[in-house]
RNA sequence: GGGGGUGUAGCUCAGGUGGUUAGAGCGCCGGUCUCAUAAACUGGAAGGCGUGGGUUCGAGCCCCACCGCCCCCA
């Protein structure tokens, strides 16, 4: 069975999950539930970074130590990504002894490979007390810094490790040139050579003031011992991971795929390779960076309150139906757009009006004229559309072409459309009317169940939940979590038992308020 | 300031290599039907294709400039 190890980028423990965490882990759970449909060995890997002096402050400010604080974090990411369905196999913790003793391993193993790697420079830069960071000039206004502005801004002179990526610039050109499946999608690849053409510069692997993170394993030569800054603690995460150094992690290294957002594509194509390559080891075969949501066309902003609670967003409609409507409006090749007024939008018309009553009419008149049993017949000529689009479905959702999850559903939700219609046309209460039309009245009915199902089967990664329950309203004899995808075309429903239950998708009862 | 994207009907978006009246879904307006969650099916209205130039017999698709928005770097 061919394995598919799978990492969305780890999330920095600062404050709560928001939509735009919640948009990479739903997206990447989708990928992970389609792949072990289509019957791969997946290891679906999410998790936390808790290193840095930014969680060090806010643990501070709360009155914390930063373990204690990066602990309370993590409950409550892990007890959001629970309620969203999240099947992740793993959960990272960068604090945990594994993955330190994982980074320091890296960091030796290269400076064993390449003792040039790393060397010694003076840093110098504008240092702001109040942040206990060094501050770039976009954060500088009028020489004083934008978040502590009555504070001077002090000129610091300090020695660190520094990485020789530069080096590495046309390893990585020819890399990525040669593998065009590396970076996606084109328009992330065509941005990061464009990024390769004006240079690389070195970066700083380890930092002073820097107490809450991995000790850099090797001391500078004054004898002090720097935290490591944050490319040589976060992204050997999914590394380390796989329980590098030690153990079988070989079986599980290179990953296939890692998820990420657009504005950490540099981290993962330039400096991520670069370090491992520096340390003899293969490189991730793809990484995939999603755009991002607006909500209600602005970009979020804490101060200008343009926010949306994940968890009220979740409780409106389930967390199935926020998956969907999330995945439906949002390219995942690109940028999207969240409002309520959508969500409610695509909620009607999709699931309760489209999908859920497409189900309730063909159980209800299963139930009706043929005693709940699905009836033996042939398929008809009709359903021979549903076959593109399953092919649709196919290419959009298995990474072909790149990981177009929107398209995915587009491609189900044509076929649900089909089906309505067929409905319409063949209009199944006319011939129950008729006794001399049975004949033609089964073969409607085993059709409309067996475009539900198949329906049923390719939304299941999306919304597990629902889809479960739909696949035992249609009295499938075996599990749905069990079914490949393989299994579809061979799909009988012949003597199924249905059960017609509450309404799958329940029209909206009151209008959504924006609290 | 540099780089990568993006701007097409009210909303979200499709529109290989430029070529007759620019498409879809949702929403909206009208019609049909009754199995169904007042759902479904069907017909229709609706677009200066960001702005201004240019290339071409002909540009939403090519070139230049400018404007708005997203991301990265400085």
């Amino acid at each position: 069975m061919s394995r598919f190890y799978l990492t969305t980028a780890i999330d920095y423990a600062n404050g709560d999950p928001h939509l735009g965490h919640a948009l990479e882990k739903i997206g990447a759970d989708v990928i992970a539930r389609y792949q072990r449909a289509a019957g791969l060995d997946v290891h679906f890997m999410i998790g936390m970074d808790e290193h840095g002096q930014k969680v060090a402050q806010t643990a501070a400010a709360q009155g914390s130590e930063p373990q204690a604080f990066t602990d309370r974090i993590a409950e409550r990411f892990l007890a959001t990504w629970e309620k969203l369905g999240i099947s992740h196999d793993q959960f990272i913790r960068t604090t945990t002894p594994h993955h330190k003793a994982g980074v320091q391993a890296l960091i030796r193993r290269i400076a064993e490979r390449q003792p040039d790697d790393f060397y010694e420079q003076s840093y110098r830069g504008l240092y702001c007390v109040g942040c206990e960071a060094f501050k770039q000039p976009a954060d500088i206004v009028d020489g004083r810094c934008v978040l502590h502005p009555t504070r001077t801004l002090e000129e610091v002179e300090e020695r660190n490790w520094f990485f020789r990526l530069s080096k590495y610039a046309p390893f990585l050109r020819a890399h990525i040139e040669g593998n065009p499946q590396f970076v996606q999608p084109i328009s992330r690849r065509n941005e990061i050579l464009g990024l390769l053409d004006q240079g690389l510069e070195d970066i700083s692997a380890s930092r002073s003031r820097l107490s809450w993170a991995v000790p850099f394993p090797m001391p500078l030569s004054t004898g002090e011992v720097q935290g490591t800054y944050v490319w040589f603690d976060a992204l050997p995460n999914y590394l380390t991971g796989t329980g590098f150094p030690d153990g079988d992690w070989e079986s599980r290294w290179p990953a296939q795929l890692h998820i990420i957002g657009k504005d950490i594509t540099r981290f993962h194509v330039v400096i991520w390779p670069a370090m491992l390559h520096a340390a003899g080891l293969p490189l991730p075969e793809q990484v995939w960076a999603h755009g991002f949501v607006q909500l209600g066309g602005e970009r979020f902003s804490k101060s200008a309150g343009v926010k949306l609670d994940l968890h009220e967003a979740i409780d409106r409609f389930g967390a199935d139906a926020f998956r969907y409507v999330l995945l439906r409006e949002v390219p995942f090749d690109g940028d999207g757009n969240f409002s309520w007024e959508r969500f409610e939008e695509r909620y009607t018309s999709d699931l309760a009006n489209a999908l859920g009553n497409l189900a309730s009419r063909a159980v209800a008149m299963v139930e009706k004229y043929r005693g709940g049993v699905v009836p033996v017949a042939a398929a008809p000529d009709d359903e021979a559309g549903d076959h593109d689009d399953v092919r649709a479905y196919h290419a959009a959702m298995n990474g072909s072409r790149g990981w177009l999850l929107h398209d995915g559903i587009s491609a189900v939700a044509r076929q649900v459309a089909r089906a309505n219609e067929f409905t319409q046309q063949s209009a199944p209460w006319q011939l129950a009317k008729d006794a001399t039309q049975a004949d033609a009245l089964d073969v409607v009915l085993a059709s409309l169940i067996r475009r539900l199902a198949r329906c049923t089967m390719q939304l299941a990664p999306f919304m597990p939940n629902k889809c479960a329950q739909l696949w035992r309203t249609l009295g499938a004899p075996s599990s749905l979590a069990a079914l490949q995808f393989d299994a579809l075309s061979s799909l009988d429903v012949a003597g199924w038992r249905v059960t017609k239950g509450d309404p799958l998708f329940p029209r909206p009862v009151a209008p959504a308020e924006p609290s």
